[in-house]
DNA sequence: AACTTACTAGCA
DNA sequence: GCTAGTAAGTTC
């Protein structure tokens, strides 16, 4: 008798022994798809395993065959795998975040689309860019090199994968390829309208250039030689849903697995990654940006005179005076908030009540242009009351400062001056939008954004600001109370290594990442009072249990503590050792239950 | 995650 | 003794 091991895409490990039906024994291999019924309900499955035994004794039967050939080869095992024991969740699930959505749903691949089966020339492939295969690569003309390295490649017959943070990234490199290297890469993103044609044509091909974003890291190429990650330290990389991978962390398991080289590029790299520099694991270059370094000027906002203190302006008397200097020399200015809206809180002058979010239990922040309240997390609107809801009198008033607020101060201050014509005011999003060249930029409330209770604080606004740096080559201005801030030091001396070492220092020292990794569980329900309690067992269950690979931290309400309907609480913990934790929590959590609770688990969360 | 089964408080 | 509601346990 012969008997599959399969694995499904629900958050329970298995795997689960099916009987293969006679008829089906020699058509059946590892890596293929089936339908088996799963607890009365009909469902996809991976073969992970073919056995002549079984410890189970009511099996059921495989339903019928979905693939002839494998969907999945040895080395999408590793990593899918190696994932599933990194970022704690089932193999299945892991398994289903690298495959289509028609792939996970059950589609057939039908025989016109073309055989499967993984090209064999792939075991004599060229090794000779094994040696020093990891690359980091920091500046802003980072293009060059990886049409440099994608041509190299492609002339040695292997496949390249890049990864990009958005579509329009990905469309517009596709353009730079297909014109300068004369190849057409293969785009290749989740939802895209083909998405499953093309990803059944980069497997059918021998090798392929895949330009794509994060899901894209999975693609099905033959004779991978090359990653490149481009903006490696942007958030988009990590996976909002389980698994909540990072694609830098799976190019690197990929890398590894297929014996490939990765390039992760970036303007300002991650500390992870400036940290695998550091332990030699990656080689470091950087790419001189050809244009001059502006002049950073900090303006120290606690040594400002008191009459400008008292008058609470975004603006200090320095910056309204290179506003003016440039307005009359007609140069184009940029002012950067980092945060959208008017005012940061709408509340009632009579009984102080703040206006929340119905659904989330956050501030509702105040649109100027459509005079409405909006919910920066679940877009909820709503109009401004007219008396207050919580005492029907008084009014409501606005405090807080955003890009509307800082609009209709300089409004003010130079009436003569045309909003995105001469000055521009963004808030952090202009990065992704780079074009214009501006002759100075201001930077207001950047404390909010350095003050933050999170450990990246630092790190994100080093990361703004030098994204911010490359959009002149004359003069940026900062306001700030931190003006000493080794942020800020590293931009005015045009050093990036002084921050990197400062803020690695720090890291070291507080047990922060990359040297310490966090693990957070969330749990989610309807009932405030059952999440709390059981966020709260949950705790002291794992405080109890002595072990080296989990130091627990905090046990909080979630951040938002309410999102669409559910309550969150979390609890942090630290790691030494990811993969000694997760394979801890996993056993623990399999034992656990909490009814109407779910439970998952973020590893390295951002 | 989704479902089945076991248990328990509230009621006549 | 019945049942609605919830807690616990299982998936091959």
């Amino acid at each position: 008798m012969l008997y599959a091991n399969v694995v499904l895409g629900l958050p329970i490990d298995g795997p689960f022994d099916y009987l293969v039906p006679p008829d089906l024994g020699n058509k059946i291999s590892v890596g293929t798809r089936v339908w088996v019924n799963f607890r009365n309900k009909k469902e996809v499955a991976y073969i992970v395993e073919l056995s002549d035994k079984t410890t189970i004794k009511k099996l059921k039967e495989i339903s019928t065959l979905i693939d002839t050939e494998p969907i999945l080869d040895e080395k999408m095992f590793l990593l899918t795998r190696q994932l599933a024991g990194y970022y704690c969740c089932s193999w299945g699930e892991a398994i289903e975040a690298a495959l289509p959505d028609e792939i996970r749903k059950g589609k057939e691949v039908k025989k016109g689309d073309g055989s499967l089966l993984i090209n064999k020339e792939k075991e004599n492939r060229p090794l000779f860019l094994k040696v020093r295969p990891f690359f980091l690569l920091q500046g802003a003309n980072r293009t060059d090199v990886y049409l440099k390295e994608i041509k190299l490649a492609v002339s040695n017959r292997e496949s390249v994968i890049v990864i990009f943070t958005d579509i329009n990234a990905v469309l517009k490199a596709a353009d730079v390829i297909r014109q300068s290297l004369k190849i057409i890469p293969q785009v290749l993103y989740r939802k895209q309208p083909k998405e499953l044609g093309a990803w059944i044509s980069v497997r059918q091909s021998d090798f392929s250039v895949v330009l794509g974003t994060r899901s894209s890291i999975f693609a099905p190429v033959n004779n991978l030689g090359l990653i490149i990650v481009d903006q490696e330290e942007d958030q988009v990389y990590k996976q909002e849903q389980v698994p909540h991978y990072h694609v830098r962390e799976v190019a690197l398991m990929r890398a590894e697995i297929e014996s490939a080289r990765i390039i992760l590029g970036s303007h300002s790299p991650s500390l992870e990654s400036f940290h695998l520099v550091e332990n030699g694991q990656l080689q470091y270059q950087c790419v001189p940006s050809g244009f001059a370094y502006p002049q950073v000027k900090v303006i120290d906002l606690r040594r400002l005179p008191y009459s400008e203190r008292k008058t609470k302006t975004l603006f200090s008397k320095f910056l309204i005076d290179a506003i003016a200097v440039t307005l009359a020399q007609k140069g184009k200015i940029l002012l950067l908030i980092n945060r959208k809206g008017f005012a940061t809180s709408a509340a009632c002058h009579n009984c102080g009540v703040v206006l929340k979010c119905p659904r989330c239990n956050i501030n509702l922040v105040f649109h100027f242009d459509e005079e409405k309240l909006k919910c920066h997390h679940c877009n909820f609107k709503m109009d401004v009351p007219k008396a207050c809801p919580s005492c029907n009198t008084g009014y409501i008033k606005y405090s807080g400062m955003g890009t509307e607020k800082a609009e209709s101060e300089l409004a003010r201050i130079f009436p003569q001056a045309r909003m995105d014509e001469d000055i521009f005011v963004a808030t952090s999003s202009v990065i992704k939008h780079p074009g214009i060249n501006f002759d100075l930029i201001g930077v207001l409330a950047i404390d909010n954004s350095l003050n933050r209770v999170d450990f990246r604080a630092a790190e994100k606004t080093f990361n703004l600001l030098m994204g911010l740096v490359n959009l002149t080559s004359k003069t940026m201005i900062i306001q700030s109370a931190n003006a000493s801030h080794h942020c800020f030091q590293a931009l005015i001396k045009n050093d990036p290594g002084l921050f990197y070492k400062e803020e690695l220092k720090q890291r070291k020292q507080l047990n922060f990442a990359p040297f310490k990794h966090m693990i957070l569980v969330r749990l989610r329900g309807e009932s405030l009072e059952k999440v709390k309690q059981a966020a709260g067992d949950l705790f002291s269950k794992l405080n109890k249990i002595k072990t080296n690979s989990l130091k627990m931290l905090s046990l909080n309400p979630g951040q938002p503590a309410k999102l669409r309907g559910n309550f969150y609480y979390q609890i942090l913990m630290r790691a030494p050792s990811v993969e000694k934790a997760s394979h801890f929590l996993k056993l623990h959590l399999k034992e656990t239950h909490f009814s109407g609770i779910i439970v998952t688990v973020d590893v390295d969360p951002i």
